[in-house]
DNA sequence: AAGTGGTCTAGACCACAAT
DNA sequence: TTGTGGTCTAGACCACTTG
């Protein structure tokens, strides 16, 4: 009778013990790790069994690896942090609380040359644009200004956004996107302040994000929250 | 005579035929992709192959797999990005801009509670202690105040601050580790303006970071940046 | 020439889910 | 029972780097 939660894949044997290794610091950042060759030794297991250990580790960043040379301990210092930026309405539901939005603008206005060039669109060309109140049981959380292509999501401006993220739909019209981000703290313009139900000057959380897709930019937004009532959280990936 | 060039590995054929398909909408979100065996005689790989190639667009989020049931197209919905963090003196030398920093306290002291609990320490129990003030070109850029765990890096009080970057000292002491971030908006108390060259009330970006070994807690660190002069960026992962 | 990683194969056994 | 993914094997050929 075998103990069958003992059962650990031999690949993941051999990531265990690279891994508590380099945790331990018995291969400091630079230093030549063990060959695959080594590591069939000294497990049983065949080339391809450690190959993939190896494999996932380079994936994670802890090792670096290079044909014809080795192994090598990761030199840790470019640390890549993901801070998860979710579409509030799902950030929302999970937390069991209610979502409003609001929807101030949503129009198709003549872009702006330098809206036009972020855009990949002629100067004078036209845009949609969408100007959002999302609100947390009545609390406003974000105030959306977004411009989107035209020629990536024609069907845009027939959104009832009350009922369906612009997020939401775009990630439907454009399923597989690149994004970039933006994040900074400023000061609540009069506008800004009015819209938020904050007072003029207080410090928000912008969060500006352009998408992408291979042939063109999607959609910009700039996203406005009280910094008193929001804040992004993340993890490191190790 | 061939073309070298146009070799492109088996496994990455078929990863890109997924991931085109994915792109253009072929398998909208959810739906059933095509099994590995499928794979295998459209390709005329091998099933290693396929699994490889599925095995990495589920690490890269694309794929959902579940055994005994198949691959389904992911939902893209909660976008992880990355936003990337990086040492501010690593930032700052790549755009060649001169650092200096200078300790405001340097100190061993008794951790309150609550903070004692945040470090896995007993209430009371000695906390290493520092505050930094970070220039770049002689403007304030980040003040940071920062709990060590003694255990984690015994000689942390010891180092030279003004050549060395704390995270950079930590990473040399506890090389592998996790961390968790918490980035808000937030108006300068008195102090922190005075450090920043910044007015009372001015908007602040705050990161929080806490990091931590297997074997516990390492440190926290709070970073106040004037919110006009410095921003965070990142990308989405694809 | 020797050692390294990069990749592929053609089978195999297993766990799991749906039927 | 059938089909799925999860994993392993024991070889193999290749490209690359170093001596």
């Amino acid at each position: 009778m075998v103990s069958p939660d003992t059962a650990e894949a031999p690949y993941a044997r051999v990531k265990r013990f690279l891994k508590d290794g380099l945790e331990r610091g018995e291969w400091p950042p630079g230093a030549l790790m063990p060959s695959e060759a080594e590591l069939v030794a000294r497990f049983g297991v065949s080339r391809m069994t450690v190959n993939r250990a190896l494999r996932e580790l380079q994936g994670e960043g802890l090792v670096e690896r290079s044909q014809g040379v080795g192994t090598f301990a990761a030199q840790r210092h470019r640390l890549a942090s993901t801070l998860t930026i979710r579409d509030l309405h799902e950030e929302l539901a999970a937390r069991g609380q209610q979502h409003e939005a609001e929807v101030l603008l949503k129009a198709e206005e003549a872009a702006p040359p330098a809206l036009a060039e972020r855009l990949g669109l002629a100067p004078g060309a036209p845009v949609f644009h969408t100007v959002i109140v999302h609100r947390a049981d009545g609390l406003p959380l974000q105030l959306e200004d977004r411009y989107v292509n035209p020629a990536a999501a024609p069907g845009y401006l027939d959104v009832d956004f009350a009922t369906t993220t612009p997020t939401h739909y775009l990630l439907q019209v454009a399923p597989l996107w690149e994004a970039e981000y933006s994040v900074e703290a400023s000061a609540a313009s009069a506008e800004e302040a009015r819209r938020l139900a904050i007072a003029e000057g207080d410090p928000c959380l912008v969060v500006v994000r352009r998408t992408r897709r291979l042939d063109g930019p999607i959609t910009i937004a700039r996203l406005v929250h009280p910094g008193a009532r929001y804040h992004l959280e993340g993890g490191f990936r190790p």
